[in-house]
DNA sequence: AGCACGCCGACT
DNA sequence: GTCGGCGTGCTC
């Protein structure tokens, strides 16, 4: 039988809701069998149609069913029920995203056989025989079966396979010695639980201003109950040491600590510092888990054994037995929205958790987020505050340089002002890194003699052109196609012009200018493998590479001594395309980007290069005045009753061609409501007009702060009788607008 | 999400 | 004559 706290009632009815994790409309009704002591949240087995789902007790029965229409429970899993806090988590995430509760309740159930009985693996621990041979002197043990003995002495059970490649024999070998009695074949679990962290480790000394807000945090985790607090601080300020204080202290209490990454892959630094700090790694949660290691965490954070869950935005559904602290670190990063399946953003339903659960929430950042802003600035978040260390790393000087004035030559993207920088830093023994968030050789590839340019057969989007593995790429859906060899438009062959810059063309061009520098690239498609980000990262650090060109996935985390020089080649990048956030997501990528330069001793310069040097954005940057910018964010936002002073909804309407999306969304727009406190605005070609072949059509629905932007959705779709070809897909507070 | 049922093209 | 394409609808 499943554990379950004394304080949940077995429902006593004869039936009751299940909800599956399925995009159904709601839970369905199940017969409880006399048999079966069924409480609300337990894991259940049940029928539905031919096949057979695990799903969730989820409350009392809700529909009036004849009896024959109803099916039987088939089975109680033998795991602890979902908790209260997490099942009205579910209803409250499905309600906010208009999504349904079973398609939010499967990022819950999101391991297949994680509720089937812990898996058991033959492991092998030493006999008595065994342990008398070892000390024997005329035991006649052969070497290998001596080494063997040796190992499971000293380091218990173990696998076949897993001591016959630690003894370096065969696993015959392991096979013959159980035969014979010098080993015992044992049960062991299929994956060991997760080393226990030890908070009563002392991290490194804390300065007065970490001690102080360290403090604060502890007395929050002790007193529980809800809270958010901002923990502001430029890197380097000490940030990660101050949150780790809290965990320990929840650690202490014996309570589960979750702290959501944008992107935990790159944050191999972090893990380091846990392990440093507690004397063991913290679980991990990501989509490139394994599902052994996947199946075994899920059951180890259900069971409560999984102390330290660091994971990425998925990792708030866990089903943990007693979360007592959520930390969201770089909390202003836009990949914590999800923009597929269930649409919603991790940071802030992390806040509704700890709402709902009653605990603290710690998110951490040194460029705010103007919602977070906004929020502190209300009183509704705290905010603890850590100076920059003096004596420490500076934070890099930040030029900008004017492109109008500043220009390279032709087909050239690098200024003189960056390159004779460059040159200087390579001449002090220095290291360089471009950044440009473009991947590929180039962003656009034209016909000289027709005009022509190649685009995405699927998408309303150009190919890229890829050199490094040849032939054009499209970004948004994945088409690959080798580079034609003529002009589909006019035929004329040897007419391609590549336009524009990738990173790929940067290092092109930074091989030509500096033909002895070592150069590497590091973007999403020139990491392949999970190890090829950290070596990439270790060959810097030994200073085997002079310039490191690359996207995003370089702009965070990591710090290089002998870095001295960041060229930002278009900090203008993110700025068009008339994305509500695109000046707030610009100063904090070029913020981050341009941290990445003088960490250690040496001073840093960052180098901006930017057609629009009196735009906000750069002026900020330059004269390093994050709260002056988020103040004028804040006024033009206000004006305009954008978010977070307003709200936004964007609803997507799509179907398999042009002119059956286009007719849809008139139809669908002739039922817009009118409300008082609502504007609808389109129907408009969606910014990527066609995705993954297909039509798409876009309305924004924009309101008033605390109008029921929820209830007059629903209303609006199901007024809206759209054919089921035709697909509407919500995103409430829409982050990316294409 | 699956898995059925159902009505129209190229094959044994 | 059937095998199979995926559009539509249902699953307690």
């Amino acid at each position: 039988m499943p554990e379950r706290p004394a304080n949940v009632e077995p429902a006593r009815a004869d039936r009751v809701s299940v909800l599956l994790p399925l995009p159904l409309a709601g839970a369905y009704d199940y017969r409880v069998t006399d048999d079966m002591r069924i409480a609300t949240g337990d894991f259940v087995r049940v029928p539905l149609g031919r096949r057979r789902l695990a799903g969730v007790v989820w409350g009392p029965a809700c529909a009036d069913l004849t009896e024959a229409k109803l099916k039987p429970i088939a089975e109680v899993f033998a795991v602890p029920p979902l908790r209260d806090e997490l099942r009205r988590f579910v209803d409250w995430v499905a309600n906010y995203t208009l999504t349904a509760p079973g398609a939010v309740l499967k990022m819950t159930m999101s391991v297949a056989d994680a509720l089937e009985p812990r898996r058991a693996v033959t492991g092998y621990a030493i006999a008595d025989a065994g342990r008398r041979a070892l000390v024997a002197a005329d035991s006649g043990l052969t070497p290998p079966r001596r080494r063997v003995l040796a190992l499971v002495g000293e380091g218990g059970a173990a696998t076949a396979s897993d001591l016959a490649q630690r003894a370096a024999c065969g696993a015959g070998v392991i096979k013959a010695m159980a035969a014979t009695g010098l080993l015992t074949p044992v049960s062991l679990p299929a994956a060991l639980p997760p080393p226990v962290p030890d908070w009563r480790l002392s991290g490194p000394p804390l300065s007065s201003a970490q001690e102080i807000a360290a403090a604060e945090l502890i007395r929050k985790v002790r007193q529980g109950g809800f809270g958010v607090t901002l923990l502001d601080g430029v890197t380097g300020s000490g940030k990660t040491e101050v949150y780790f204080a809290a965990i320990a202290a929840a650690l202490e209490r014996g309570r589960q600590v979750l702290v959501l990454l944008p992107e935990i892959a790159l944050s191999t630094q972090l893990l380091k510092r846990f392990a440093d700090r507690f004397g063991a790694p913290p679980a991990l949660w990501h989509s490139d888990l394994g599902h052994a290691q996947r199946r075994a965490t899920w059951r180890y954070v259900a069971d409560g054994q999984a102390r330290v869950v660091v994971g990425a935005r998925s990792a708030l559904f866990l089903p943990f037995r007693d979360l007592g602290l959520i930390v969201v670190d770089e909390e202003h990063d836009a990949s914590f929205k999800q923009e597929d399946g269930v649409i919603y953003h991790a940071r802030d339903m992390a806040v509704v958790r700890a709402s709902l659960a009653r605990l603290p929430i710690v998110l951490v950042s040194a460029t705010p987020s103007l919602e977070t802003t906004i929020n502190v600035q209300s009183g509704r978040y705290a905010r603890l505050h850590l100076p920059a260390r003096h004596g420490m790393a500076r934070l890099p000087e930040i030029r900008v340089v004017d492109m109008r004035k500043q220009k390279p030559e032709r087909q050239r993207f690098l200024s003189p002002p960056l390159v004779q920088a460059m040159g200087d830093t390579l001449a002090a023994g220095e290291q360089a890194m471009l950044f440009l968030n473009r991947r590929g050789y180039a962003p656009l590839t034209l016909c000289r003699e027709c005009g022509h340019r190649l685009q995405c057969p699927n998408c309303t989007a150009w190919l890229v052109e890829h050199r490094r593995v040849g032939g054009l790429q499209c970004h948004h859906c994945g088409f690959t196609t080798p580079m034609p060899p003529t002009c589909p438009n006019c035929g004329a062959a040897g007419s391609f012009a590549a336009c524009g810059p990738g990173v790929e063309r940067l290092a092109e061009e930074t091989t030509q200018r500096f033909p002895q520098a070592r150069i590497a690239l590091m973007a999403s498609d020139t990491l392949v493998g999970p190890h090829a980000m950290a070596e990439l990262l270790e060959r810097v650090e030994r200073h085997e590479i002079d310039v490191l060109i690359g996207t995003q996935v370089m702009a965070k985390g990591h710090h290089f001594p002998m870095l001295t020089l960041v060229g930002v080649v278009d900090a203008d990048l993110g700025l068009s395309g008339g994305d509500l956030r695109a000046a707030e997501r610009t100063f904090q990528l070029l913020h981050q980007v341009a941290g990445r330069a003088g960490r250690a001793e040496r001073p840093g310069v960052a180098l901006l290069q930017t057609y629009m040097p009196e735009h906000s954005v750069m002026r900020a940057l330059a004269s390093d005045d994050r709260d002056g910018f988020l103040a004028a964010e804040a006024t033009s936002r206000r004006e305009g009753n954008w978010p977070p002073f307003g709200r936004l909804a964007a609803l997507i309407v799509s179907a398999s061609d042009a002119d059956a999306a286009d007719r849809a969304a008139r139809a669908f727009a002739r039922q817009a409501p009118h409300i008082e406190g609502f504007e609808i605005l389109g129907p408009a070609p969606a910014p990527l007009a066609m995705l993954r072949g297909r039509y798409r059509r876009r309305f924004l629905v924009k309101a008033r702060r605390y109008a029921p932007l929820q209830a007059m959705l629903r209303g609006w779709l199901a007024a809206a009788k759209l054919p089921a070809s035709v697909r509407v897909q919500v995103d409430i507070d829409p982050y990316s607008f294409i």
